[in-house]
DNA sequence: TAATTAGATTGTAATCAGTACAATGTAGGA
DNA sequence: TCCTACATTGTACTGATTACAATCTAATTA
């Protein structure tokens, strides 16, 4: 996704189309490895020297707001984001830490008729492929 | 469970039977509510008056490393208890900020091939049904 | 194109859940 | 009953996230 096509979505959402939006959505969508807060800012740092961390945050939150970007809470210390805002789940390796994504087939739940279903989380921890040597 | 089996249940574990760690488990089981660590605080507070902070965040670490316990991670906030292991869902309203437990019946996951899964998590939040009318 | 303004960015200070640590207390084995 | 490893307590600290006021700017309007 190019810089141009970022900028007519979010007018298309009448979501304000600054330089720092851009980039953080457009880092997010090609880096698919579910950076931190921290991690974002360390990197949209070298494109805007002046970058506060307090627009990350309001940013990260003004994304997900719009459907754009969605929290992965799979860790209880820091939250994660992720561009991917289709179903999937999230495996974190307790060895490296990494998070991987997993496809869902299906999911048969039960007892809650009658509730509206808004997100749907599924996370997974163990010991990932590699670290199990 | 009586406090007697409590105290029996965490002497086959070799884990210490002190008052302050049956009184937070017996209150876990009883009341199903997934509580967070400020609420179990101020419950137990009143049976133990010199109760510390540091030992509720103490105890719920250890039960969940003996396995009595889990953490639920659906608010990123705060981290909420659970006296319930088995695989079970959990829906938070996004109106009332209740948290309810769900059966899941199955799920059928993919990409995951030689992971070793330890604990699953599945969360939904969305509008319950009382706030639903 | 310039003027306008609602909304965005920045920087600093504050918040607050959770952790570290040292001193004191106690469960449970000898 | 004594002993010791382990648990509890209280205080201080950490670090992610939020509040807020000042400044700036995207995008609409004249």
């Amino acid at each position: 996704m190019t810089q141009q096509e970022i900028q007519s979505l979010f007018r298309a959402k009448h979501y304000r189309a600054t330089p720092q939006r851009i980039s953080i959505y457009k880092y997010l969508c090609e880096h698919p490895t579910h950076p931190d807060c921290e991690c974002i800012y360390n990197v949209i740092k070298k494109d805007h020297p002046n970058l506060s961390l307090t627009t990350i945050y309001n940013v990260l939150e003004s994304l997900e707001k719009e459907g754009l970007i969605t929290k992965i809470n799979i860790d209880s210390e820091r939250v994660h984001y992720d561009a991917d805002t289709r179903l999937h789940g999230h495996f974190k390796c307790k060895e490296c830490g990494k998070i991987y994504d997993f496809n869902i087939k299906s999911i048969d739940v039960d007892g809650i008729d009658g509730f509206d279903i808004g997100q749907k989380e599924v996370y997974y921890n163990g010991i990932c492929r590699d670290c199990n040597k």
